[in-house]
DNA sequence: CTACTCACTGCACACGTTAACAATCGCCAC
DNA sequence: GTGGCGATTGTTAACGTGTGCAGTGAGTAG
């Protein structure tokens, strides 16, 4: 029996086909199951190999197989729950499909998300995962500089990139206000973001097409912008609340700006749905908690993530079947209980 | 003017000195700024590099400098938005001290969680962080075999382990009891987590210490227990809400089962906080957008994600001074709409 | 007995970087 | 002229793993 945990650098082939009495080489096929090696030696090294606590070095292995089974994920920032979703599901493909992640935060500034790119170009990630990028025009130039693919989660940018999965917002947003219609609202407000660029604009023709159909004008003294968080999307509220006529439905940007509008709501004593009725998108685990639970567009957040994944696993053994270059899912409306008929 | 884009291959300190007509050791040289290289080449070499739009290979380094400059992050779930804060800190730190992180979702599942390790131990990352876990004890003997150094934040698991940060649990519980108890209460609940073990533990001896010290005797009947999550707390609380006689106040292991125990009262119709008051734990950015916002006791979740990658770097580089093993940061307690006294 | 095949193993190099050591050159003091 | 020194550069060997190629036996067919 050996000692394993007494040397202070990790134990190699090395050192096994030294103890073994065989070359390295024959160590290396061994441990990785090659035929070409005698059953009895194989069993052997693999004996010694277990005993001694050995790990291959992946950082070895990736030197001379080009390939690091590693990829980058670029997210605004991991304290967002929409991007803990997602990253989520990434990371859990990534498990299973052998893949280690590194996680880096943007925080949605330019310097810094450049930074982060460099980084993984260093570190020669196979591959990279940006999701909701703000700044993504930066990115164009550095991909093709880089030529390992990218694959974009809900890009808010606009642009054409390759490859990329995001959730269908004009429908969402059509299906959203559609609802609210059916209730009976004609005083309709919008929330949007104002940094959430191609896919806030995406969300507001949608919500401005389905008005548009049913014959129903927009009003300008309840639109306002946010930026996404809580703290916009009750501030943005208190803006439409001081204006007059209120309108009797908000549709929001996203939950976070629902659940901060709704905030703002009970802070002035309106009551929802009874006077102001609410609508997000996303469906965050903490839209069915609210009070009362917000009725919302579900992004099928995890899953997105779990198929970003697979699309770049996808390109990266080069089986482009099945891979179309932008995978678009439906939202799912779901109805909760902070939208009600207005009162006549 | 190179033409960088087109070679498959990234190029290496070997293409540019060939290019720069000097051996690749000069490169290497020049390009980290070493003295030992005359400025005009040194120049004319970066100046190479940057044209043909060099980045040095991470992988190579490591292998040489026997240094990865890679930590390992294992959370339960980065979808817990408690996580998301911390990793986001955690991330911050390290991205200025010039460290990658990858993450790793352990879900609790010790197959999962020794998989992760395991590969963060091919990976030959530099350190680990852990936080959260539930399955710690495994950890032990992990620790030792790999010989690198081991932070744990909010370690759930009882047993030593030589570095953490962690909250003041007892006190940050006996705090919220304290400000119930001066309010009035008298009868006041507990939904704990099953599984956080140590952590809820802690928190629990710090509200039995409070009842104790004042002479308020704790109620059987008021004692639930979920998970740590919305679904959980609402479920214990509907537990609750079956006895008789209800509490007049409910603490709460942490903000979820805060938030999941009001969506259920608000389910019955039972007023927040003139029928019940809660009380959570952890500050969460939903906690003050909740209705009512709610009281609860603020952990600096991003901070104490920087201060674990700070000791973790600390004892990467052999700085042991200033370092305690355990390191207790203080909860605040936060007072907002959820609480108010009782009615008579 | 020879030659050939088969199963197995070792040798040597490659991957891209760092670093210890050697080499070269110009210059200066003796 | 010679020796030495300082500045700059090159040579070489690692780091741990994978792999093409050559080599070594043993067994077998001719």
């Amino acid at each position: 029996m050996l000692r394993p945990h007494t040397s202070s650098k990790p134990v190699s082939i090395k050192d096994i086909a030294r103890i073994a009495n065989v070359s390295h080489s024959t160590v290396s096929r061994a441990l990785r199951n090659s035929p070409l090696v005698h059953p009895s030696t194989a069993e052997q090294i693999r004996k010694i190999a277990s005993e001694s606590g050995y790990r291959a070095s992946a950082v070895a292995r990736s030197l001379v197989n080009r390939r690091t089974h590693t990829i980058g994920v670029v997210v605004t920032t991991i304290a967002d729950p929409f991007n803990g979703e997602v990253v989520s599901g990434i990371e859990d493909k990534a498990n299973h499909l052998g893949y280690s992640v590194f996680l880096a935060n943007s925080k949605s500034e330019p310097e810094r998300e450049l930074r982060v790119v460099h980084s993984f170009e260093e570190r020669r990630v196979d591959g990279i995962i940006v999701t909701s990028s703000r700044v993504g025009a930066h990115y164009a130039d550095l991909l093709e500089r880089m030529n390992i693919p990218v694959v974009f989660l809900n890009n808010h940018n606009p642009g054409n990139f390759a490859y990329s999965v995001s959730i269908d917002d004009g429908n969402g947003a059509r299906e959203a206000t559609n609802h609210l219609l059916d209730l009976g609202h004609t005083r309709i407000g919008y929330i949007g973001d104002e940094f959430g660029l191609r896919s806030n604009e995406n969300r507001l023709s949608g919500f401005r097409g389905a008005l548009r159909s049913r014959g129903v004008k927009e009003h300008a003294e309840a639109m306002e912008s946010g930026d996404g968080s809580c703290a916009e999307g009750a501030a943005a509220m208190e803006r439409i609340l001081k204006r007059t006529p209120l309108p009797t439905a908000v549709f929001c940007y996203n939950d976070q700006t629902a659940l901060g509008a709704m905030s703002a709501l009970h802070a002035r004593g309106i009551r929802i749905p009874e006077e102001i009725s609410v609508v997000g998108f996303d469906d965050l685990p903490a839209a069915s908690y609210a009070s009362p639970p917000l009725t919302t567009v579900r992004q099928p957040m995890e899953q997105m993530g779990r198929r970003a994944m697979e699309i770049l696993a996808g390109l990266l053994s080069g089986e482009t079947a099945g891979i179309e270059g932008v995978e678009k899912f439906d939202g799912e409306l779901i109805v909760r209980r902070s939208t009600a008929s207005p009162k006549k």
